[in-house]
DNA sequence: ACAATATATGAATATATGTTCATATATAAC
DNA sequence: GTTATATATGAACATATATTCATATATTGT
């Protein structure tokens, strides 16, 4: 009874690993994990990541998209300006345990 | 002077960020993903790994070795069988932390 | 409407990565 | 030592992904 309903334990689990690993996917970047950093100081519109990473423009455009979809990051609009910052607390929370657990590794 | 020794705080970061954007990446993976999902519950000898996620044994030694680097999991031998467990802390933490964050984007 | 500037996007290419198959290693039982 | 079992590893293949180049879109100023 109420099988169509029902959304048995294994299928939300998979579904929701799947989500999960893709949502780490996007984390698991260099230029991504770059452009996160530099948003911890403070929203920044395209042209200014792309200088400070010393990539060029349409590399760091792509990557934003895909930073977006995930979430991670949002956009503002200033005339033609666009200025991106963090979307959430998860991202930096995210950043950091990462970073942490890298520094714990590294002094052993 | 003590140009040598000193590492700039550049440097410093562009390293970190990439050790950071790596470990990530080892998280980005649905296979990996489920692996330390299941090892939530407890230590879990390979064969039975494999068995859970119904994928063959090469597949999940594969991706146990990619965890194991990167100090995800850790391996105890006791006569032919090898359990893996999950490795510290800090890999419950980021799990869950990504976790809330799909949860919470989902429910907007 | 036109030119200039900021950003986004599509296609192409090069590289990275996951899985499978076959086989190697390690331990235990006999 | 031989056989059986558990895990690991190397090569090959298929797929995914990041970057570049060229170009499109959007906004502003004239």
């Amino acid at each position: 009874m109420n099988e169509d309903k029902c959304i048995r334990k294994e299928e939300i689990d998979i579904n929701a690993l799947y989500d999960l690993s893709e949502l780490f996917k996007v984390f698991g970047d260099s230029t991504r994990i770059r452009i996160i950093s530099v948003l911890m100081d403070g929203e920044m519109c395209v042209y200014h990541i792309s200088e400070n990473l010393g990539m060029n423009q349409s590399a760091i455009s792509h990557q934003l998209r895909i930073l977006r979809s995930a979430g991670l990051v949002r956009p503002r609009r200033d005339g033609k300006t666009i200025y991106y910052s963090l979307d959430d607390e998860h991202v930096e929370t995210i950043f950091k345990t990462g970073m942490e657990h890298i520094l714990h590794k590294h002094n052993d």
